[in-house]
RNA sequence: GGCGGAAUAGCAAAGUGGCUAUGCAGUGGAUUGCAAAUCCAUCUACCUCGGUUCGACUCCGGGUUCCGCCUCCA
C-alpha cells in the first residue's frame, strides 16, 4: 500500500488513482535556456524513480507521465537575443541538450513532453474560459490578468493568506492590474519579441497558464499527481489550481508533491546564486550513475548537499555493489520473495523512501559476497534479486566491469596496456619475483589502477 | 514580518516509545606471498531545557541554530 506525502494536506495519505487504468501524474519541467545543472537532475532522478513505482505497482501501460518543457519566457527572450538568435533555436539546442542529460541520468523519457508554443490554442482557449467564468479580465495594455480575489481557495497549497501576501508586498505595483497580487495569463507583445496572435491582441502566455493548460490537456481536469520543485508551490503551482479549477470547475490535482532542494554549502544550488553545477561538467568526473545513486542517498524531500566528499561516497558504494556483481553477469534479475524485498518494497511504499530501500541492496550485496564460495545456489539468488531491486531505481543497469573500469576522467593508461602490466606482474609472480611484481602493482596504483587477486585470476578497476 | 522544513556518530543519511539501521572512513581478527576485495568482530549518535511515561533520540511544550518560500527559480 503506496502513502505519499501530499504537500496540499500536509500529511502522509494513502494513494488512490482516481482510475487504477489510467494513473496520471505532471511534472513541472525545465525551461530551457541554459544546460541542466544538479538540482535539474534531481527533479529528473526523483520523478523518475516515482514513475518507475508507479508502473510497478500499476502497470507501465496505465501510467501515464507528463513533464513539460517551457519554452517562451523571459529568460529565454533575453538570451537568445544576447545571442543574436532565435529563441526556438536557441530552445532547440538546449531540449537536446536536456535529453542527452537525462538519458545519461538513466531517466526514462515520459510519455509526453509537451512544449508551451505548441500549445497556444490549449493556452487562449483556457484563458478565455476564465474570463467568461469572472476569474480573469483583459486589461488595457493588452495583458490578461488573473483574479485573485475570485478565486476564494487562493492560498490553500502554499499556506498562504491573502492578507500576508500583501504585508509582506513584494509584488511590483503594475497599473494595470486592479490588485497587485494578480498574476498574468497574457501578456502582450513588445517590439521584436516573438508573439502568437490572440483575442486580446499579439503576445504570449504567462509563465503559470501554460502547465494548467497542458497538463489539462494532456491529463484531462481532474488527475492524480502533479510534481515539482519545492520553490514551484508558490506562487506557480498554487497558481495553476486557481487556473485550473477556475477554468473547469473542477478539483485538479488529488497529490502534490514536492522535491527539496540540492545545497552547496548550506546554500540552495541555483542559477541566479550562480553557485551551480552543470549535469555535463560533473558527468566528466564521476559517472552519471554516481550521481543518480548520490540523489538518492537522501529522500527526495530533504536536502540534498552537494559535494565532491559525498559523490566519492557515493561512488564507493556503488563499487561495493559493483564488486558484489562480478561473476554474476549472466544472472537474469529475478525476484525469489526474499525478506529483502519485502523491506524494499515497504520502505518504497512509505514515500519512495529511497535511503531505506538502498540499505537492502547492501543486504543482498553481503549475501552474495557470503556465500559466493561455498552456495552458489544462494550467491547467485540474491545476486538476481539484486538486479531486480536495483533496477527498479534504475541503477546496476550496466556490467560490473563497465563501471569499475571506468573510473574517472580520461588520460592515464589504456586497457590494453594494464592488461599487459598485468600479464608481466602475473609471469613474475609465478616465479615468485614478489619485489617485481609489487613493482608493477605499486606502479599501477600511481595510475589509479587497484589490483585484486582473486580465486586465481587477477582483475582490476580503476580508482 | 508571514508560512513551511530541518537539527542523529569523523562524513553522509534512514528509522524506532524499550531490540545491530545502512554506506563511506577508523580499529582488531580471518583470508592473502604481501596487498586489494571479501567475511567476522568493534569504536564514535540522536541540538538544548522542561513535561508525559516503568522507560524517550523517538510523544508534548518552551528555547537555540540552520534552511527554504513569500520576486524568476527544479
Amino acid at each position: 500500500m503506496l502513502v505519499v506525502y501530499n504537500s496540499l494536506t500536509k500529511q502522509k495519505e494513502v494513494f488512490n488513482p482516481i482510475d487504477p487504468q489510467n494513473v496520471r501524474m505532471y511534472v513541472c519541467g525545465m525551461t530551457v535556456y541554459d544546460f541542466c545543472h544538479i538540482g535539474h537532475a534531481r527533479v529528473l532522478v526523483v520523478f523518475d524513480v516515482i514513475y518507475r513505482y508507479l508502473c510497478k505497482l500499476y502497470g507501465a501501460e496505465k501510467v501515464t507521465y507528463i513533464r513539460n518543457v517551457t519554452d517562451i519566457d523571459d529568460k529565454i527572450i533575453q538570451r537568445a537575443n544576447e545571442n543574436g538568435e532565435d529563441f526556438s533555436q536557441l530552445t532547440g539546442r538546449f531540449i537536446e541538450a536536456m535529453h542527452e542529460d537525462a538519458a545519461a541520468l538513466g531517466v526514462l523519457p515520459p510519455n509526453q513532453e509537451p512544449c508551451a508554443t505548441a500549445h497556444m490554442q490549449q493556452i487562449i482557449e483556457m484563458i478565455e474560459a476564465l474570463i467568461k467564468n469572472g476569474k480573469a479580465y483583459a486589461a488595457d495594455n493588452g495583458d490578461v490578468y488573473y483574479s485573485i480575489n475570485h478565486f476564494k481557495d487562493y492560498g490553500q497549497l502554499s499556506g498562504k493568506k491573502l492578507e500576508d501576501l500583501r504585508a509582506g508586498e513584494r509584488v511590483e505595483v503594475d497599473e494595470a492590474k486592479r490588485d497587485p497580487l494578480d498574476f498574468v495569463l497574457w501578456k502582450a507583445a513588445k517590439p521584436d519579441e516573438p508573439s502568437w496572435p490572440s483575442p486580446w491582441g499579439k503576445g504570449r502566455p504567462g509563465w503559470h497558464i501554460e502547465c494548467s493548460a497542458m497538463s489539462t490537456h494532456c491529463l484531462g481536469n481532474h488527475f492524480d499527481i502533479h510534481g515539482g520543485g519545492m520553490d514551484l508551490q508558490f506562487p506557480h503551482h498554487e497558481n495553476e489550481i486557481a487556473q485550473s479549477e477556475g477554468a473547469t470547475g473542477e478539483k485538479f490535482v488529488n497529490v502534490w508533491l514536492h522535491n527539496g532542494f540540492v545545497r552547496v554549502d548550506e546554500e540552495k544550488m541555483s542559477k541566479s546564486l550562480g553557485n551551480f553545477f552543470t549535469i555535463r561538467e560533473v558527468i566528466k568526473t564521476f559517472a552519471p550513475e554516481v550521481i543518480r545513486y548520490f540523489i538518492l542517498t537522501s529522500h527526495y524531500r530533504s536536502p540534498l548537499n552537494y559535494s565532491e566528499t559525498n559523490l566519492n561516497n557515493a561512488r564507493a558504494a556503488l563499487t561495493t555493489l559493483y564488486t558484489a556483481l562480478k561473476g554474476m553477469e549472466d544472472v537474469e534479475a529475478a525476484n525469489h520473495g526474499s525478506v529483502s524485498v519485502d523491506k524494499f518494497y515497504k520502505a518504497m511504499d512509505d514515500d519512495f523512501n529511497t535511503p531505506e530501500a538502498l540499505t537492502h541492496l547492501f543486504e543482498l550485496a553481503k549475501e552474495i559476497n557470503k556465500h559466493r564460495q561455498t552456495d552458489v545456489q544462494k550467491a547467485t539468488e540474491a545476486a538476481a534479486e539484486l538486479k531486480f531491486l536495483a533496477a527498479q531505481l534504475g541503477l546496476l543497469q550496466q556490467s560490473p566491469d563497465s563501471f569499475l573500469k571506468a573510473g574517472s576522467g580520461e588520460g592515464g593508461l589504456s586497457d590494453a596496456e594494464i592488461e599487459a602490466l598485468i600479464q608481466k606482474r602475473n609471469e613474475a609472480r609465478a616465479n615468485k619475483d614478489w619485489a617485481e611484481s609489487d613493482r608493477i602493482r605499486d606502479e599501477l596504483k600511481e595510475q589509479g589502477v587497484i589490483l585484486e587477486d582473486n580465486a586465481g585470476q587477477t582483475s582490476w578497476r580503476r580508482e
